[in-house]
RNA sequence: GGGCUUGUAGCUCAGGUGGUUAGAGCGCUACACUGAUAAUGUAGAGGUCCCUGGUUCGAGUCCAGGCAGGCCCA
């Protein structure tokens, strides 16, 4: 061993005659830690000592490892390297993330399988099998590029994500948080096709050919303002002609459901006087100014109002007056479709019909004021809730609330005169008819009779499609389960600012503001492979069961036996307990009232399964306690930026709901590592760079070092090659000269340096004084960029140059 | 469409609170050394500080608006 060569002759130092190999001094020093345990040692003789908290956020192994988890790895192991040098102890538990959607699809795609098949061509465990199998096949490529390129983790003991120990805390976790109330189930609007009676994925609806575009009738509907306090600065005080909000839709059939407008805080709006082109009737309207020349023309500017008939081609028209969309906040409008003519009371109705800001308002189109249905739109949905406005959902025959159109996609009994009229045409019925109306163009007809259409016209644009079944997507409010993330928002926010963020922007910015836009936690995945939902229903859904422990299932199994709901308990006699579906939906528990109860069909989103980590990595909170608290929370994580709404964003949510703290106190963000060009790596482009071969060639030192010298971790680094031979030459090369050079006159004149025999500072001479003095600033300089957990400004002070 | 982020020499990057002639390393050119030699030393060339406006006696730096790239989210 060259190393241990040299710490063994003490008689001179060794002089090479050959360039360094770079790569064989990486494999020569790691021979040599492996065979004297440094890691462990590193952390086993600094027992007693002040600990360091890491988390290491679990990799994924169902894929071969890039030269970017170098990055983000040499990160994590610089700072827990100095601290490590600092004194402290810094235990290191790897861990692996093993469930959720990328390992399904990536099993469906080899066995040539879709999620339909899940169930009739494969059985769900066949299925989940095949998923753990698949989901550890790369770790050993993972534990070889970890211990190449010489991160310091505990690979021996990792926490395993699909364990049942691991599972059971998670229940454990759900348990305490649907304890404190955190746990509810509400829904969610989602891609959904009536034909095929199912939600479609984001993935489903990426697939080619699904946007398609369509001639739909669109409608400009007229909100009719409320005269009151809000509104009174609109009213000229001595005009009482009426006033009318515009709004645009490409779904008129969404109209009925309308309890909501919104307008861009910013965005100039103007007061126009003018006549309903379908009635005849003077108006007054509210429209963007930036789309007034869109509804009017340059004829109807000049045109004399006195002179206009109902029926004239030409509109007259005049700005009245001009605000901002913040002024319109607050203003009351008339429904629609009131009760009146047959349409449904609903609950909350009070808080319905008000003007409210949405981030998502443009004047692209439309008229910049956009129409709200809350059950019928995702932006909607979020915007409405935000601003406590209700949702028009009307009770079904068994008495639970739900949308004005049902799930095979027809209007409700309870919608007046459209009452039963399909939304699109999902039931293919025919249509060839002279008299033919689509739903949409009933309301429409309907609308200019009321007074209430502005503009009726044709449009073509694009709109998605079940790839299925070739009909037009709806989205519509899904059952889902949800984390009230929002019931503790402010104090997410509050703790947030305790956190020290690397980059501070990434902490202030993407993450700060995803915490004020907060909305609750989706939790619900209806899929196969992940954390089960451990809950149990009775079938009115008006009993239920939240399980927090194998213990008290299999009780709970015990006392379903005992009423005969189940023949017997599966786990009666020991036999090893798997949490994952099938297995837990073949379990029925018993109400108190005596009812059946059966699980929710759910997974839970694998986000919490890593955001659970600090936790469930120690069986906490169903043993070792005092390891957890001990070990909580880190004081250093690090990942990539990608992780905001992820690792980040999970840690601190399960964090400040279950122990009122942050999860972490330092966190670095890194960026993404490029091509030399700035393009994204990829497999399909050939432009991915092989993490194996660089160490193997530059050694794990130049490679690290160029990493981090080169640019800061948060920004994007252009990767190239040439920049690791650069550090070789430049930083490596210059290392080993100049220790060459030394050994060189002091083996002549038989110079000896020891710890001990030091000239005293006194009899030093002038220059020797002058590098001391310039070591120490050097060292002081260095602590302090790692202090701020800046690697690369240490880096580069400590550059020879 | 929104949030965040980047744009300075051929390349990779520095340039608190505005202030002379805008810096470093690599690369390039020339010279020196030839017992640090797949090195080393010295010197040099090389810039529309992304663009347009504004604030100011003065802007790479501050403000506004664009353009281009990147990430995340709709």
């Amino acid at each position: 061993m060259r190393r241990l060569e040299i710490l063994n002759n003490k008689m001179s130092y060794p002089e090479y005659k050959q360039p360094l190999n770079y790569g064989q001094v990486g494999t020569d020093i790691l021979a040599w830690w492996k065979q004297n345990s440094i890691f462990e040692k590193s952390v086993s003789s600094r027992e007693g000592q002040p600990t360091f908290v890491f988390y290491e956020g679990p990799p994924s192994a169902n894929g071969a490892p890039g030269i970017h988890h170098v990055m983000a790895r040499t990160v994590k192991d610089i700072f827990c390297r100095y601290q490590t040098l600092l004194g402290k102890q810094v235990p290191r538990k790897g861990g692996w993330d093993t469930h959720g959607l990328p390992i399904e699809l990536q099993v469906e795609k080899e066995l040539g399988i879709t999620k339909e098949d899940i169930g009739k061509k494969i059985s769900i465990e066949e299925y989940n099998q095949r998923c753990r199998e698949t989901v550890m096949r790369f770790k050993a490529q993972w534990d070889d590029l970890t211990e190449k390129m010489g991160y310091w983790v505990d690979l021996d003991d990792p926490y395993i994500t699909f364990e049942p120990e691991y599972i059971e805390s998670c229940w454990a976790l759900l348990k305490k948080l649907y304890d404190k109330g955190f746990l509810y189930k509400g829904y969610t609007i989602q891609p959904y096709s009536p034909a095929a009676g199912t939600g479609l994925s984001s993935h489903e609806l990426n697939q080619p050919g699904t946007y398609r575009d369509v001639m739909d009738t669109t409608v400009v509907a007229q909100f009719k303002v409320v005269r009151d306090a809000a509104s009174e600065k609109l009213f000229a005080a001595d005009d009482a002609a009426p006033l009318h909000i515009l709004a645009w839709t490409t779904t008129p059939w969404t109209l009925p459901a309308n309890t909501g407008l919104a307008v861009g805080k910013n965005i100039p709006y103007v007061l126009v006087r003018t006549f309903n082109p379908y009635t005849g009737a003077p108006v007054r309207v509210v429209l963007a100014e930036a789309l007034v020349g869109k509804y009017f023309t340059e004829k109807g500017k000049e045109a004399s109002s006195e002179d206009f008939k109902p029926g004239d081609k030409v509109l007259p028209w005049r700005i009245e007056n001009t605000f901002k969309g913040a002024d319109l906040v607050g203003i009351k409008y008339e429904r629609l479709f009131g009760h009146a003519t047959g349409f449904p009371v609903f609950e909350n109705e009070e808080n319905a019909f008000r003007v409210i800001v949405g981030d998502f308002v443009t004047t692209e189109d439309g008229t910049g004021i956009v129409h709200i249905s809350p059950t019928f739109g995702a932006d909607d949905f979020r915007v409405a809730q935000q601003n406590g406005i209700p949702a028009l959902m009307v009770a079904d025959d068994e008495g639970k609330l739900s949308p004005i159109v049902d799930r095979t996609g027809r209007y409700v009994a309870q919608m007046g005169e459209f009452g039963g009229r399909w939304v699109k045409n999902y039931d293919g019925h025919d249509q060839s008819g002279a008299d033919y109306k689509t739903l949409d163009e009933s309301i429409a007809i309907r609308m200019k009779g009321d007074g209430t259409a502005f503009k009726v016209e044709k449009y073509e644009h694009t709109y998605p499609h079940c790839w299925r079944t070739d009909k037009p997507v709806l989205y519509y409010p899904l059952d889902s389960w949800f984390i009230k993330t929002t019931a503790v928002k402010d104090r997410l926010i509050e703790l947030n600012k305790t956190i020290n963020w690397q980059p501070a922007s990434t902490g202030t910015g993407r993450f700060g503001n995803w915490l004020e836009n907060l909305v609750d936690w989706n939790l619900s995945r209806s899929r196969y492979w992940g954390t089960p939902l451990p809950i149990w229903r009775t079938q009115d859904g008006t009993e239920e069961i939240c399980i927090g422990s194998i213990e008290q299932m299999k009780q709970e199994i015990d006392k379903a036996v005992t009423a005969e709901i189940m023949t017997h308990n599966p786990y009666a006699n020991g036999e090893k307990v798997d949490l994952h579906r099938p297995y837990v939906d073949d379990i029925f528990l018993v109400s108190p009232s005596g009812q059946p109860m059966y699980r929710e069909p759910d997974l839970i989103d694998v986000w919490f399964d890593s955001g659970a980590m600090p936790y469930a990595q120690w069986h906490y909170p169903l043993e070792n306690s005092e390891k957890f608290h001990k070990n909580f929370p880190a004081d250093f994580i690090a990942e990539g930026v990608d992780q905001t709404r992820g690792w980040f964003f999970t840690l601190h949510a399960l964090a400040v709901m279950l122990e009122d703290s942050v999860a972490y106190k330092n966190v670095m963000a890194n960026g993404l590592v490029l091509d030399k060009n700035g393009n994204k790596m990829s497999k399909r482009l050939g432009n991915a760079v092989d993490p194996f071969a660089t160490i193997a060639q530059y050694g794990p030192d130049a490679t690290r070092w160029y990493m981090i010298a080169n640019a800061q971790p948060w920004d994007n680094l252009k990767f190239d090659l040439n920049g690791i031979t650069e550090v070789q030459r430049r930083f490596f090369g210059t290392l080993f000269n100049t220790y060459s050079f030394y050994a060189l006159y002091a083996n002549l004149d038989g110079f000896q340096a020891t710890e001990t025999a030091r000239v005293p500072h006194h009899e030093l001479s002038e220059l020797d004084r002058w590098i001391l003095s310039k070591l120490q600033s050097l060292i002081k300089e260095v602590r302090g960029h790692y202090d701020a957990y800046d690697p690369t400004k240490a880096a580069r002070a400590s550059r020879i140059s």
